[in-house]
DNA sequence: GGTGTATAGTTCACTTGTGAACAAAGTGCC
DNA sequence: GGCACTTTGTTCACAAGTGAACTATACACC
């Protein structure tokens, strides 16, 4: 299948853009997701957002946590919780990791067809409901 | 971007339909290349087909290996080589693998417009060249 | 023929992902 | 209150991928 090759080259495009300042995709994800929730996420609440195991989000903070770019804390609510606080750093690196994420994708998008664009939504969100 | 997205979901079902058989996409897509070039190949060659590094063949080829599923043996014209063999089992694996992922493919594209099958296939080539 | 450089695989350290097993804490029910 | 069950996050072992360092061989040229 074709989307799958494809969609391996533009995640190595986006991972050669974000390399520049440190991110990968994956931290980029879990703090955009952070930044999104107004700062704060459990760990369970930020594996779903990402669909992906608790274990996943576990290492991924852990990394995150050593780059300086989220912190843990005690959940005030519930003492099995565990909230990853992003921190000022994180955010700047946020909004520079999106900056950059949308300048590949304009790179990548224009000059497409709009006809051609509607068409790939479709396909793709049609795909997308019969993998459920 | 959407692709990603769709993409992983993709992976996924694979994954899932290739479980059965004791396969992963990654395993199945050597055998494949092995199959397709007659039964064996270099692992550089290996690494080239699936436009990956050399050491994630050299561990691919070892869980084959393990599985009984390929051989290596050495290169008769170049003392530095390393062939991979598929096994008499491994063809019967890859192409009970095959038959399965068309069956998820079918799955997938089947009621689908046949434009925008053509748009899909436009624009992913079109991604594609410009990610290169 | 020796020297220098390129190439083939392996090994190692690392990231991202999965799934299973586990401890600690919450929840329901009698 | 105490018991059973669920949920939370961590740890472990594994698959698949990257990149760098290394060994052994091949090749080219003087």
């Amino acid at each position: 299948m074709m989307l799958l090759r494809t969609a391996e080259r533009v995640e190595r495009m986006l991972e050669r853009a974000l390399e520049g300042i440190g991110l990968s995709p994956a931290k980029l994800a879990v703090l955009g997701g952070l930044a999104a929730a107004g700062g704060r996420l459990s760990l369970g609440e930020l594996a779903q957002h990402r669909s992906c195991v608790k274990s996943n989000i576990t290492k991924l903070i852990d990394r995150l946590e050593a780059d300086g770019l989220v912190a843990r804390m005690d959940d005030p609510t519930d003492r099995r919780g565990v909230l990853a606080e992003i921190t000022a750093e994180g955010r700047r690196r946020q909004a520079e990791g999106d900056r950059l994420i949308g300048e590949v994708e304009e790179a990548l998008t224009r000059d497409l067809e709009p006809d051609d664009v509607g068409a790939l939504r479709r396909v793709l969100g049609d795909i997308a409901s019969r993998s459920g």
